[in-house]
DNA sequence: TACAATATGTCTTCTTTCAGACATATCTCA
DNA sequence: TGAGATATGTCTGAAAGAAGACATATTGTA
């Protein structure tokens, strides 16, 4: 029961705190909207439509979560994706809310 | 900046994930919707609408997450939410997942 | 006695979000 | 050379969600 439950809450938050998780993702290592969506699928047991992403990881390079550079590899255009400062800064606030959620603090 | 930015997920987490913050809140003590309420309100400084908590709380009873009984007090009736074994074990899977969403285990 | 607070509920309109299609181009392997 | 994978983007119709009104009753206080 709890392991369906966990289930069901890893795709809400992934749902909607997903930037979060990219940001995360990103942190790790830079990395391409294409590559971000099939990490998300392995990494968390969900589908992703790249409908919904590419948006999302633009809209996350104007609001200076992150920075994008474009790579060519012959014709082929990688955007690469690098978590800014304040980012960063998002995400340690996200890890400081869930640590006062856990202990009850709120 | 960080402090702004905790504030933003904090109301995020409140809209998308309330369900689990009230199962949390019961979990504490028995309560009822108004005075649910007043404490989301207090304790999260956002705003709650009863219009939304209400059915909200009859769909988390109907999932078996909670229980109520009707308290009457003179002519006011208060319908006191108890939180039930299954409502614990989600809970338990939040946490459970926060953990590993602070561990970058996922 | 009138107003604010307590207490719980529904319902409609508006807004936001979502799924999936539409669109294009390269690369690799059979 | 054709299919599937890589790679990034937009757009529209449908579904879901939110805000606020509508609804009713009691209690406490000025």
């Amino acid at each position: 029961m709890t392991e369906s439950f966990k289930k069901e809450i890893v795709q809400r938050i992934i749902k909607n705190l997903l930037d979060i998780q990219l940001l995360k993702l990103i942190q790790t290592q830079p990395m391409w909207g294409y590559k971000i969506k099939k990490q998300v699928e392995t990494n968390f047991e969900v589908k992703l439509r790249h409908g919904a992403l590419y948006p999302l990881l633009n809209a996350l390079e104007a609001k200076g979560f992150l920075a994008s550079q474009k790579q060519q590899q012959g014709g082929r255009i990688r955007k690469v994706y690098n978590i800014t400062n304040k980012g960063k800064e998002y995400v340690e606030a996200y890890d400081s809310v869930l640590k006062e959620q856990i202990q009850n603090k709120t």
